[in-house]
DNA sequence: TTTATAAATGAATATTTATTCATTTATTTG
DNA sequence: CAAATAAATGAATAAATATTCATTTATAAA
C-alpha cells in the first residue's frame, strides 16, 4: 500500500530491512572493525541473501555512507535534546554534557562505528566538514560561558575538547570490562570535568 | 656481516627495511585507514617489491601484529621515560601525563594504528591483554595519589580514564585542524586536568 | 674473480570479496 | 483467482587483493 500501489502491481519494499541492514553493520563494525566486514557477512547478520544487499544499497561504499549520515543525524537530534538556549548557562551545559554521555553509553555501537568511519577511505571531506558545522550549537555554549565568566578564559576549542573527551573514553572504558556505568559514576566525572573548567 | 656470514655466501638481509615498511604502513593508515590498505600499496609506499614484504613478514596479518608490538613498546618506553616512582607524586604524575602527550603529539601516526588495531580482527585478545597491563604503573600511581590524599577519593580507572582523555582529543583535534600545539598549551591542557582530579 | 647463497623483483596465481543476474517468490490490483 | 510487477534469492561472475614463484641481482667468502 505504498505511493506506486496505484500505478501498478508490486510487491512493496520492506523498509525494516534497511533497519536490519544498518544494525547488522554495526554489531559487525563493532565486533571486527571496519576493516572486517564484508557484504555477504553483513547479508547473513542481517538474515537477507547478499543480491538482495544490493536492491537497498548500490554500493558497500553508499552503505557506509548512508549509515554514517544516519547515525550522525541521530547522535546530533540526542546531543541537544531539551536543549534550550534561554536556560542558565550551567543547566544548558550539563543537559547537553548528560545528553553526549547518552548518546555513547545507547548507542555505542554508533559512536565506534563513526569513530572508525572518520579515519576509512569511505567517508569524504565534505562529509566531515558538516560533521563539524553540526556541533557549532556546543562551541556556542562554550564561549557563552566564558563570556559569562563561568568557565576559564582558555581556548574555545580546548575546553570543548576537555569538556567532552572523558565522556567518550569512560564508556568505552566501562563498555569493554563490562562494567556497569551508574548514576552515581556519571556525576563523578561529570563533576571532574567541571572542576578542571570553571573559572 | 651478519651471523650467518661464517657459515654461508649469503647477500644479507636489509634491517633497514623493516622500519620502511612499518613508516610506509603507518602512513597508509593513518591517510586511509586500516580498512583502506593493501600489501601491494605498502610495498609501493616503502619503494620495494610486493614479493620482498613477504621475505619480511610472512603475511599482512603478521605484518599488523608486529608493527602494533612495536608501536606498543615504544609508547611505554616514551610514557615512563625519566619517571621513578620514588618521586613525590605530584612530580611523578606531570612527568608521565608530558610523556604520554609527547607520545601522541610526536607519534601520532602510532596512535592512529593502535587506536584503529583495536576494533580490528588483526589484534587478538590476549595482545589487548598485555597492553593492559603494560600500563599497571599508571595504576597505581594513581592509587598512590588517593592514598596520600592529593587526589579526589574516586574509583581509580575513572580517574586514570580522565588523566588521559584529553590528551588524545587534544592532540588529535590539533593534527587534523593543522593548529600548532604550543608549550603554553600543553600547561593549560595540564591545569585543567589537575584542577580536576586534585582532592 | 668466481661461487654460493639469499635478497629482490614483479608477473602470475590463488583467494577473497563485491557485484550481477537468471530465477523464484510475494504482493497488489483488477 | 489471474496478471503484473518488483522483491528476494544465492549461485555465478567480476574485481580486488593476498600470496607465490621463477628469474635476476647483490653480497660475502674463498
Amino acid at each position: 500500500m505504498n505511493i506506486y500501489s496505484f500505478i501498478c502491481h508490486v510487491k512493496p519494499r520492506d523498509e525494516h530491512k534497511i533497519d536490519q541492514i544498518f544494525q547488522a553493520t554495526l554489531l559487525l563494525v563493532k565486533q571486527k572493525g571496519l576493516a572486517g566486514i564484508t557484504m555477504s557477512e553483513i547479508a547473513g547478520a542481517a538474515k537477507i541473501a547478499t543480491g538482495t544487499l544490493y536492491i537497498y544499497f548500490e554500493s558497500k561504499e553508499k552503505l557506509i555512507n548512508e549509515l554514517f549520515t544516519q547515525c550522525r543525524k541521530s547522535s546530533v537530534d540526542i546531543y541537544f535534546k531539551d536543549y534550550e538556549s534561554s536556560q542558565p548557562f550551567a543547566v544548558g551545559l550539563k543537559r547537553i554534557w548528560f545528553n553526549l554521555l547518552e548518546f555513547r553509553m545507547n548507542h555505542f555501537k554508533e559512536s565506534v562505528f563513526m569513530d572508525q568511519c572518520y579515519h576509512s577511505p569511505y567517508i569524504t571531506e565534505t562529509t566531515k566538514d558538516l560533521t563539524k558545522k553540526m556541533i557549532q550549537p556546543l562551541y556556542k555554549l562554550v564561549e557563552r560561558g566564558k563570556a559569562e565568566k563561568e568557565l576559564k578564559e582558555l581556548d574555545t576549542f580546548m575546553l570543548l575538547i576537555f569538556m567532552v573527551s572523558g565522556i567518550n573514553e569512560y564508556v568505552k572504558h566501562s563498555v569493554y570490562s563490562e562494567k556497569k556505568i551508574t548514576k552515581a559514576s556519571m556525576e563523578d566525572l561529570y563533576n571532574l570535568m567541571w572542576d578542571g573548567i570553571k573559572a
